[in-house]
RNA sequence: GCGCGAUUGGCGCAGCGGUAGCGCGCUUCCCUGACACGGAAGAGGUCACUGGUUCGAUCCCAGUAUCGCGCACCA
């Protein structure tokens, strides 16, 4: 047993946790105690393995406290079930995908991306290593995107160098030689595969179709990056003359500008104004002909209870604009006004019967933005009397990209969407179902992904008008005018992949067909960063690379994650999944909380308090961060307060508790033979049994918080209670109780490092170290001893324990003063529990005689100390 | 507007149908041979509010309020 191993000769005088990061994680590494071993893994099967789809950060950003917060629950769950005898499959990914990598190349080597180059093998940077401020777009040389993408390897490799130390050093278990990148080659080859695959199936598609714009990216954005924010704004009320010349129909608008793309007025169909409907009337000033249409969702209290249906203001006019037809039967105009660049078009749209107007638009709106075209609008307007009133400023929210700085414009384009249920109504109900067979920690965070799912508006847009993602493996063939034929989509064979249709050339074609007519022309957009993120099971469990890993890690034991994601990444991961294996992509789903600052904020950039981890690790010890972190449960938002971390300071006293209880317990030597006699002993070891139990049912549930309360509590008590009532009797050898003392103690310490090792896993594998051969993260996780002991004993003894301490206290004497006589008035039933460790409990208290008495309560009724020296 | 959480001593949090718990902080005491980065004792709460169920409610139910979040709306 481990316990009776000789105690090693490299116990510190004075232990410290100082160095031990360093000191285990190196040893950790040269030993491979993290390694997924697949020989074993083969051999115990899936059931015998516990695999982890790692959340992969972002590797252009920087890590924050809340990666160490999430990461470290991952990690206790993980080195549990280690320990438990699973074969474990921790694997690591960068997320190397997407804009921030972009922008930080960019700076970086001073290049902007430019599809349309062609590749140069030879391509050297400009230079490296600048900053955000070094480089001005103009001054950017021009690559192509793979040379880009190339550039973005390089970088993001470095940056994850970076963040693998970070990692190592809070002591996450990850196996280091299991990682991947969402921008490799693998990754690629896996993407663009599974998409060809929804293509196949009919799950993918092109449409051309009014999209989210970002005019600053230049990009279409999908449901899911969208955010609301507080934008100011003003009720423009403005009159609509009726054809017949009787009068005006008014209506409200934040966004007069749109006034030239105006195609209806609308109303409640059952509303009071209902009589409006089928009303001709112009637009005004510009003087297009429009009627009056009804709509449910036209509201009968808001504004005048007509609006404006313009091309497009919001994503209401695009719901009008579908479904309303003009009363001969034709659809609504689409009258384009905003370029992609989020500037009014130089030419007014048509429709507009008023040629000063046009003339007027062309002179004064185009080129303008939408915000320097309202102003003239608005000053246009009430010059010719067509708006009655602007009213008071006051904000309303409206659409932003998560990333972007401008709301949102509504554009015509062509794009690429992967149906996810929003309309079609069997896969929802499939996705609903799939949500519920995956247990959900804490469960509640489930009903944010039926929201959502339920929710959905429209299929998810993968496409992106970006360079530095995983492109679109297809072509287009161009027609006899050299004009793109989107009935024609080429695919990459399965063999050719990865492709970037830009450089490489589809089946069947040469290089020199690219864009002449008859030939074809490549896709120029990416994926969105989610179409990618969305396969993280695939990517690292080896799907249709290594058919034998993934039937050994597939469908994954655990997603962890943020709640921020559960729209982004958790649902679309489970759509992969469900239509590609119909299953859920793993069982269980571990939802962190948010770091909030001590004013309950979500901490963020923008708001300038977010902490880095580096110091916060280096400054507390590793042990103590994990402490704090795991201290709260899943889905709990946590209080981090930098100025002041007290749930880590209280860490650091455990972890070197720990370390000192370890020392001491070791110091007293386990005679051959020894076992444990006596009923304070058994007391203490059967207590320690239901802390074990109790502990495991809670890790066994993915609360972690739980276990590492239950242990904390019951180490305390060991140290205060039960340690200072033995520790007379161990040192002593003569006693005949010493032997189960020693070993009890032994035993109790090899027990608490287990427990704690998911948690303190730096100190209690240094403690460890010092009696056992081989790590503490690779040992049994402690099964009940049974032995057979009643915990009350030490529950009375310690409540005894209590009442001589209180008399001294109150006495203002030390600790160590002698007892002359005591009398402890008890039930019968306690005073018995007293009797058998009543040796024990005179050794401590230096109590000469111990009286009971009987009596309802549990009281100390009598003390005499012994009279202290002056 | 719909929904999900939360509301317990100064602060951070557990808990649970049957005399309110932990940690920090605070007060007092102790340099007792593992630990002064320590130890001991103590003060401090009508468990947000209003009803209901129950022999009994901090806990269950209904409603209210406040805070946080999600979704929707946003003329």
């Amino acid at each position: 047993m481990a316990a009776l191993r000789p105690v090693q000769d490299a116990i510190p005088d004075k232990p410290a946790l100082e160095g031990l990061e360093a000191k285990w994680s190196g040893r950790w590494d040269a030993e491979g105690t993290y390694l997924f071993d697949r020989l074993r893994a083969v051999e115990v099967g899936r059931a015998g393995i516990y695999s982890v789809d790692t959340p992969p950060p972002t590797a252009s950003g920087s890590l924050h406290i809340g990666h160490v917060f999430s990461f470290t629950h991952t990690d206790i769950k993980v080195r549990y079930e280690r320990m438990r005898g699973k074969s474990v499959f921790y694997p690591m990914g960068w997320d190397d995908n997407g804009l921030p990598t972009e922008r930080r190349v960019q700076n970086y080597y001073g290049v902007r991306c430019d599809p349309s180059l062609p590749y140069d093998p030879g391509f050297t940077p400009p230079y490296e290593g600048g900053d955000n401020k070094s480089s001005r777009a103009a001054d950017q040389v021009p690559i192509s995107r793979r040379n880009f993408i190339e550039l973005c390897e390089t970088l993001t490799v470095q940056d994850e160098v970076t963040f693998e130390a970070l990692f190592r050093q809070l002591g996450l278990s990850v196996d280091w030689t299991q990682t991947y990148r969402t921008i490799s080659d693998d990754t690629m080859r896996t993407s663009q595969r599974a998409f060809l695959r929804n293509l196949e199936r009919g799950e993918a598609y092109q449409a051309m179709a009014p999209t989210l714009w970002d005019i600053d990216f230049r990009s279409a954005i999908a449901q899911a990056e969208l955010e609301d924010r507080e934008q100011p704004a003003a009720y423009h009320r403005v009159a609509f003359p009726l054809q017949d010349g009787s009068g005006t129909i008014d209506i409200e608008t934040t966004r007069p500008e749109l006034l030239p793309s105006c195609v209806a007025l609308v109303t409640h169909p059952d509303g009071p104004l209902k009589h409006l409907i089928g009303t001709k009337v112009w637009t005004p000033y510009f003087t297009a002909p429009i009627e009056v249409h009804g709509h449910h969702l036209a509201q009968a209290d808001k504004g005048t209870g007509v609006a404006m249906v313009c091309t497009f203001g919001d994503v209401t006019d695009i719901v009008w604009w579908r479904e309303l037809r003009n009363s001969d039967g034709s659809d609504l105009p689409n009258l384009t006004t905003l370029g992609l660049d989020g500037r009014f078009l130089p030419e007014a749209p048509e429709g507009i019967s008023n040629q000063e107007a046009v003339t007027w638009y062309e002179a004064e709106m185009a080129g303008k933005t939408v915000f320097s075209g309202r102003k003239a609008i608005v000053e246009k307007l009430q010059e010719t009397g067509d708006i009655l009133e602007v009213s008071k400023p006051f904000t309303h929210v409206v659409k932003f990209y998560e990333k972007g700085d401008r709301p949102l414009e509504i554009v015509s384009t062509r794009q690429w969407y992967i149906r996810n249920g929003a309309r079609d109504e069997q896969l929802r109900e499939k996705l609903i179902a799939l949500g519920r067979e995956v247990s959900w920690h804490p469960d509640f965070m489930r009903v944010r992904y039926e929201n959502w799912t339920n929710g959905l508006t429209g299929d998810w847009l993968v496409s992106r008008q970006r360079f530095f993602g995983v492109p679109i493996p297809v072509w287009y063939g161009l027609d006899a005018n050299g004009d793109r034929d989107y009935s024609r989509v080429l695919t990459a064979d399965a063999a050719q992949l990865p492709v970037d249709p830009t450089s490489d050339v589809p089946p069947g074609y040469t290089e020199a067909q690219r864009g002449i007519a008859g030939g074809f022309e490549g896709e120029q957009d990416i994926f969105d960063t989610w179409a990618t993120s969305s396969l993280t099971p695939q990517l690292a469990g080896g799907w249709e690379r290594d058919a034998e890993l993934w039937n050994l890690v597939a469908p994954f034991d655990v997603r962890p994650q943020g709640q921020d994601i559960i729209r982004t990444w958790l649902f679309s991961t489970l759509l992969r999944s469900a239509v590609e294996d119909h299953r859920a992509p793993w069982t269980d789903a571990a939802i962190s909380g948010f770091i909030v600052d001590p004013d309950r904020k979500k901490m963020s950039k923008s708001k300038g308090n977010v902490v880095t981890p580096a110091d916060i690790l280096s400054q507390h010890g590793s042990d103590a961060v994990r402490y704090w972190a795991a201290s709260s449960r899943l889905g709990t938002d946590a209080a981090f307060d930098p100025q002041n971390p007290t749930q880590i300071k209280i860490g650091r006293r455990l972890a070197i508790k720990i370390l000192n209880a370890a020392k001491f317990v070791l110091s007293f030597p386990v005679p051959e033979g020894a076992e444990v006699t006596h009923a304070l002993d058994a007391s203490m070891l059967a207590t320690l049994d239901g802390v074990v139990r109790e502990a495991t049912k809670a890790l066994e549930a993915y609360d972690h918080a739980r276990a590492l309360e239950l242990t904390e509590s019951f180490f305390w008590t060991f140290c205060d209670d039960y340690l200072e009532l033995v520790k007379e009797r161990a040192y002593d050898r003569s006693d005949i109780g010493q032997p189960s003392a020693a070993l009890a103690l032994r035993i109790a310490i090899a027990t608490l490092l287990r427990l704690f090792a998911p948690v303190l896993s730096f100190a209690s594998e240094e403690a460890w170290s010092w009696f056992n051969e081989g790590s503490v993260h690779t040992a049994d996780w402690p099964r009940p001893l049974g032995i057979d002991g009643d915990p009350a004993v030490l529950t009375a003894v310690g409540e005894a324990l209590i009442g001589i301490r209180r008399a001294k206290t109150e006495a203002k004497a030390s600790q160590k003063t002698p007892v002359t006589r005591m009398t402890i008035a008890a039930p019968a039933a306690s005073v018995a529990l007293l009797e058998v460790a009543e040796e024990d409990l005179r050794a401590v208290g230096r109590i000469a005689e111990i009286h009971y008495a009987d009596a309802g309560t549990f009281a100390v009724t009598e003390i005499e100390l012994a009279p202290q020296e002056a």
